[in-house]
DNA sequence: TAGATTGTTAATCGATTAACAATC
DNA sequence: TAGATTGTTAATCGATTAACAATC
């Protein structure tokens, strides 16, 4: 099976935009809808589709219910993925109270941090000693973590993260860090996606200036 | 001027290695140096520059200081760049009180939310009520906005923003906005981030308990 | 100079799209 | 059936990489 990063985003856009088809009522989708839904081409969905093994009904579509189902397997949402969260600032504590990821079936089970003024072992999420990482990692078989620690200390976190057991990292300190060979890390750097949108605005400005916006592309 | 969007994050990239390098004494970095601090192919490296007219010199490599002084121009980082922020919940007062933007000359100027009870106007950062946001926005000619709103919310709040004159919003509201013709949107969907690791560490465990991992491209 | 590195062109690679046979 | 849609193959497009002449 070969497939592509950029595949398996897609994969779960289409999965929010047939929830979204789901509330309105639709039960069956024509890869045409999903296109227009996620802004890609009807051609791309089908191709999507054919390399995870998702087949519809010819003419018919696809049934709502039955792709929604089949997305969620293929991306491990048929059960509760437990996560581990490390640090407890500003960024770490807006992920805690982050509603939106036990709508989608993924649940921080604990926050670590090596501030012991930050712990608190009685909050609906306790927030442990980074200390006890490891114990509780590897008696949970805890395979995924978030990092949100500073820029300093996050390669430190993550080789104590891979060194417990975790296979898959989400960080979001404002450097990029590289796992091992098994193991998977997606950066997700705030300053630089601000900057990215701030040269576009630039650059459209400029653009608009010189009415040679035909020179851009996004 | 021909430019992609991994270009300009590249770029970025770029920026953040020379910082480093430069603060460990480097005077001047090849191609390769930029190539391995990054992650890419010095043939990439190279390409980049000469997208954006920057030259090095033959033999001698580039210049740390002048390579930076280039990339910041190019990247509107020459002058603060000044941002407003919309939605004062969880993740919205993680982003006020988060450092690294102003590191990196970017700065939330002001907060809106629509909930009285969260306004605060002597805050180092006044959080306004929305109603204020397109004076503010049009009185300070401000381009860049941030959306940090419940996702029901949050197309309104970019219709909002585009019609007070911002030009490019970071979205963190977890659904797919789209922007109009000479504007921005970039969508940074935390949920989906994770769901991708998600589905990666399972690929990488079912790779590995079925010794077909030459099967499996990330 | 000889060796090394840039800048750019051509080749390769991979991802997206168009087209269309199969078929409901 | 006729019309419409899937699933897949082939064509296109764009991005990355390799190669190398220029040159310091």
């Amino acid at each position: 099976m070969i497939t592509t990063k950029n595949c398996v985003i897609r994969l779960s856009r289409y999965k929010n935009a047939l929830n979204r088809f789901k509330s309105l009522g639709f039960v069956k989708v024509f890869s045409d809808n999903l296109a227009d839904a996620v802004g890609v081409t009807s051609s791309q969905v089908r191709k999507d589709f054919s390399i995870f093994g998702i087949s519809g009904n010819k003419k018919g579509g696809y049934k709502v219910d039955e792709l929604v189902e089949k997305i969620n397997i293929i991306l491990g949402k048929n059960e509760i993925q437990q996560v581990i969260l490390v640090g407890a600032g500003h960024m770490g504590k807006a992920l805690l109270k982050y509603k939106g990821f036990e709508k989608e079936g993924m649940k921080i089970v604990a926050c670590f941090d090596v501030d012991p003024t930050k712990l608190n072992r009685e909050a609906q999420t306790p927030i442990l000693s980074t200390k006890e990482m490891k114990d509780f990692v590897q008696s949970r078989r805890i395979k995924v973590g978030i990092i949100a620690v500073p820029d300093a200390a996050a390669q430190a976190v993550l080789d104590q993260m891979l060194e417990a057991g975790i296979k898959g990292v989400l960080n979001f300190a404002p450097i990029t860090l590289r796992g091992a060979e098994d193991t998977v890390v997606n950066n997700v750097n705030i300053e630089l996606e601000l900057e990215n949108v701030i040269y576009y605005v630039n650059a459209l400005g400029k653009a608009s200036r010189a009415n040679e916006n035909q020179d851009f592309k996004i």
